[in-house]
DNA sequence: AATGAATGAGCGTTCATTCAT
DNA sequence: GATGAATGAACGCTCATTCAT
C-alpha cells in the first residue's frame, strides 16, 4: 500500500478490511495504519468512518456487477445468464471463504441514524433486481411475470449467499440454483 | 425489569439489546444499566459478554421454534404447514419492523474467533432444515426427494428473512412463498 | 485440596499462590475456586486477604526456619551451620526455581498501610539474624564481635536471595557463601 | 507537571509513582490524573503500562548509574570508589526513606509474561556488576580475582538495599560495607 | 459453619473524532 | 495537502468486600 495517493490507500485498505473483518471490528487506527496514513490525513479526505463505508460499498458495488455481467457475459439467453449466476456466486463464494455479502453484512450490526448506508445496501440490492427483471422482461417466455419471477430468483440469491455463509458450505448455492430452474420451468 | 431475579433480568435485557440494537452495538455498559444491576452482578452469573449471547441464541431458538410450531399447528400436511412458515415469517418480521434473523446478525460481524456463537447459529438453522425434511420425508409425494426440496425451501426462507430486512418491505417473503409453492409443484 | 477443613485448604492455597504467583496477582477469587471454598466461608475465617497473608508468612517462618535448622542439624559448629545456610539457599532456590523469598516479595508491592505485613516479614528476618548471632556468640573466638558478622552475614544471605531470583541462577549464593567464610576468616 | 509536554509528564508521574508508590498499586487512571493528561493521549504515546515500565527503568538505570559514578568521581582508585558506592547507597536510600531499589521491587510482583520488564533489570543489574568488575581488574593487587570479587561485592550492594528496605535502618549498609572492607582485605 | 447473591470502584485498553500548526 | 498531538466516552472485565439466609 504505498505507491497509490493517501485517499486511494485510505479506501483500498478500508475496504479489504470491512470487508473480511466486519465494519464494527475494523476500527479508524486498523485502516490508517495499513494504509500507513496519518490519522488526521484520513479526516482529510473523509467526514467520517460512515463516509468511507459509503465510498467502499459504492466501489464494492461496481466492481461486484461488473464480474457479475463478465461471468455471464458469454451466456446466450436470459435462462442461462440467471443459471451463471449462481456459479458465479459460487466461484466467488469459495474464493472468500464464505464471508457473504459485504452489503448484507453491514446492515445487520449497524450503529443508529446510519440511514446512508442502508440506502447504499438497497441500492446494491436494486439494480442487481433490476438486471433479472430486464434479463427476464427480453425473453417473449417470461415478458408476462418478468417482474414475479425476478423477485422470486432475487430471493434464491439472498438466501443462497447468506446460508452458504452461516454453512460454509456450497450447497444453499446448488440448491438455489436448481430452485432457480425449476421455477424457471 | 424489577420483579424477575437478577440473571434473568440480564438475560432478558441483553435479548431485547442484541436483537433489536445488534450485538455490537449493545455494550456491557447498557445491559446493566437498563436491567438495573450492578456490573460485578453480572459477572457473577456470565463469564463473559460471549456467555450471554449463548444464553440469548439458545433461548431464541426455542421461543421461535416454538411460535412456528404453534403458528403451523393447524396445518394438515407438510405442504400446507411449509405454506405458513412463510406466513409466519410475514407476522413475525412486521412485528419487529423487519428486524430481520437474529441468528443471521450476529454473525456478519463478530469478533473473531467466537466459534461457540457461529455454532449455535448453524445449530438452529440445521434443527430448521430438519423440520422441513421430516415434515417432506413423511409426504409419499416428496419421499424419494425431501432432503433437495428441503434444501431449496431453507434457501427460501433465509433469503426472505434478510431481504425483506434489507427493504423493509413484505414483498422478499411473498415471493418466497410463491417461489415454494412451485418448487412443491 | 479436598481432604482438609475449609481453613486449612484456603491457607494452603492461598500460600502456595501468593508464593509463587505473587501476592498483588493473587486474586481472592483465585483463591477460592482452587481451594473449592465458597466466597463467604472464607470471608467468615479471614476478614481480609491481608488477614491471610499473615498467617501464610507467620507459617512460612516457621516452616522455612525449621527446615534451615534442619538442614543444618549435622554441622558440628557455628562456621560449619552458616556455611550450611547457604547450601540450604542453593538447594531450596533451586528448587523453587529461583522464586526467592516469599517476604522479601511481598514488601516491595503493598498496598499503602498494611503494616502488619511488613511487621511479619521484619519478624522472620529478626529471627534469623538472633539465631545467626547467637550461633556466634557461643563460639569463643566471635564472641566479641558476634553482632557485628551476624549483621554482615545477614546481608549476604539477603543478597543471596534476591540476587539470584534476578539472575535466576546459583552464582549469587555460591559468591554470598565464598565472602561469608572470608569474613569468619 | 505542566510546563512539560505529555509524553515527558507521563514518565515524570509514573515513574515517580511507580518508585514510591509500586507498581501494582499504581493505576492508569492516578498516572494521567496526576500528570493531567487524558487517558488516550497516553496511550498515544504508550502502546501500555508495561511499555512505561520499560521507559522509567531505562531512565532510572542512567540516572543510578550516573549519580553513583558522580558520587565516587573523586574517589581515586577501585578500593576508595567501592567503599564509596556504600556511602552511594546510604545517602541515597535515606533520602528515600528506604525505599529500596526499583529495580528489585519491580520484579517480586509481577503479572506473568511480563519478560521485557525482568530482562531490563537483570540488565541494570549487570552493568553494575560490570563497572565493579572492571574497577578492581585495573589493580594490579585484585586482578588475578576480578570477577569473584566483584561477584561477592554485588551480593553485598544487593543485600544491603533490600535489608535496610526491610529494617528502614541504615544498619545493613554499613555492615555490608565492613564486609566489603574484610573481602578486598 | 457455610453459602449464593450482590456490590461499587477500579482495572488496562480502544473508540471515532477534533485541534493547532 | 498533510501532520502529530490530544481528547471524552466507552469498551469488556476483575478487584476485595458485604449482605441476607
Amino acid at each position: 500500500m504505498q505507491k497509490l495517493n493517501v485517499k486511494e490507500r485510505i479506501i483500498e485498505t478500508a475496504s479489504h478490511l470491512f470487508y473480511f473483518d466486519g465494519y464494527n471490528q475494523t476500527g479508524i487506527n486498523k485502516i490508517i495504519e495499513e494504509a500507513g496514513v496519518a490519522k488526521s490525513s484520513m479526516y482529510q479526505h473523509f467526514r467520517s468512518k460512515e463516509d468511507i463505508a459509503i465510498v467502499y460499498l459504492q466501489r464494492r458495488h461496481t466492481a461486484w456487477s461488473n464480474n457479475l455481467l463478465e461471468f455471464v457475459s458469454n451466456k446466450k439467453n436470459a435462462v442461462a445468464k440467471i443459471a451463471g449466476s449462481f456459479d458465479y456466486l459460487q466461484e466467488w463464494l469459495k474464493e472468500v471463504e464464505f464471508r457473504g455479502c459485504g452489503f448484507q453484512n453491514i446492515i445487520t450490526d449497524l450503529p443508529k441514524g446510519q440511514e446512508r448506508i442502508t440506502d447504499q445496501v438497497r441500492l446494491h440490492k436494486n439494480e442487481l433486481l433490476k438486471w433479472i427483471d430486464q434479463l427476464l422482461a427480453e425473453e417473449p417466455k417470461y415478458k408476462g411475470n418478468a417482474k414475479e419471477l425476478a423477485n422470486e430468483l432475487m430471493v434464491l440469491l439472498e438466501g443462497a449467499i447468506i446460508l452458504s455463509q452461516i454453512q460454509k458450505d456450497t450447497w444453499p448455492i446448488k440448491a438455489a440454483k436448481k430452485a432457480a430452474e425449476k421455477i424457471l420451468e
